[in-house]
DNA sequence: GCAATAGTGTCTCTAAGACAGTATCAC
DNA sequence: GTGATACTGTCTTAGAGACACTATTGC
């Protein structure tokens, strides 16, 4: 009872994900300034002046992909406060957050001095990333997988218009199983709020058109969209 | 840019919930210091010396209800981190914990100078409590209502050995619903890894004894336990 | 025996999965 | 026409809910 209350300062880290040639993938930077220097990370950054955490996490998110936060999904994954997860004082507790983003058209838009990439998640957790990222990492991803079954956040990977097929490519591609098409089409048809139709078709080159749909207004799918038992990275 | 980096200090409050009399209750305190001298709030207590938020949030369930913190359900929330939840210097920014604990035998033991008590959650929502803990408590039931879905933290809410009977009352009590008897029971016996047998009876001096249950290795529930669509607080 | 609670059987209905079949495009 | 993709129909099966029925206790 006589240890003093510890001061810190906080970041929010964030993993922000895609989709990209069929793969999951999570953009990374490379540290500039110790510690860890050099090495692959999560952007974040710190808490400053009287913005609150969310609003960290926000203008981390614009820095990187360019994007305004309000028209992507961001929400958070945990706090992580191990006391030598950050060597440096004061402490550095961090608020994880996950980011899902459309396909983004340039890579690396808005990356400023640091060097930032889309990598594959197979490939990232692979990699030993600073801090204790690599766990954030995990952690962000399994939640991202939870959440494709309950809440309609798979839209969020999709542009504003997108077909069928696409919507069910990024639940194979995050889940990494393959899904029966007519099947898939009738559930999410059926799921109501889930998509709205606009009307409009778009014609791939090959087959026929796919109608086009866009993000409904319900934010949880009911009945949800069970992930089959068995499933990779 | 030019901002400083934000000094803070943590916090991390609990959302204790158990079941007491066919209600669901919430552990309460009276604060006896500024701010919010007076007013009910949840218990929490400050991030001290070297230990990580979890550590102190077991530490101030310990305090709390006099239960180790390994016997108990015990899940962060979220961060809350709005510049004017807390007026001191520097900032306090809480992470919010919840856990569940069986119905405990005394109310108030374990607590010293702070009168703490067992209140019904709805009684508490129609109270201002202290911070921002009226959004902490409403998005820790709202959480503790979904893991009931998808994970076997129901058992928490009972002690060592319990009868089907029990652990329904806390599906019931928490989602606010009335379920079927006989289906509940098959259910619940059939989902691997949830209940354990004991082989034990337990005589309620009312009708046929009914067959004690551990609590089983499994952590998720498979298939889900859906709740009904329509609910009450 | 009766009252009360525990637990089982069975029927119906809905939703998921498998997969055949049809529609609409480019060529 | 062929080939490719989008979408629909239908069959089977698993699980949810309703509810009749049986089992085991105290009295």
């Amino acid at each position: 009872m006589s240890r003093p209350r510890t001061t810190v300062t906080l970041t929010a880290d964030l993993v922000i994900v895609t989709i990209r040639a069929g793969h999951l993938c999570v953009l990374l930077v490379e540290r500039g300034n110790e510690p860890f220097a050099g090495q692959p990370a999560l952007p974040g950054g710190f808490l400053r002046g009287r913005e609150d955490l969310n609003e960290t996490a926000a203008r981390e998110l614009a820095e990187e992909t360019g994007l305004a936060a309000e028209s992507l999904y961001l929400q958070q994954v945990g706090v992580y406060s191990a006391p030598d997860r950050d060597p440096r004082t004061p402490r550095v507790i961090t608020c994880a957050y996950l980011a899902i983003a459309p396909n983004l058209p340039s890579p690396e838009a808005g990356s400023d001095a640091h060097a930032a990439s889309w990598l594959p998640v197979a490939d990232a957790r692979r990699l030993t990333l600073a801090f204790d990222h690599d766990q954030i990492l995990a952690d962000a991803v399994e939640l991202a997988r939870d959440q494709l079954q309950f809440r309609t956040v798979a839209t969020a990977f999709c542009p504003r218009d997108f077909t069928i097929a696409e919507l069910r490519e990024v639940y194979e591609v995050v889940w990494g199983v393959k899904l029966d098409k007519p099947n898939f089409h009738r559930k999410v048809t059926d799921s109501t709020g889930f998509l709205v139709p606009t009307g409009r078709k778009r014609s791939t080159g090959n087959g026929r058109p796919a109608a086009l749909y866009r993000a409904g207004p319900a934010s949880t799918l009911a009945p949800p969209m069970m992930r089959p038992p068995g499933f990779a990275l």
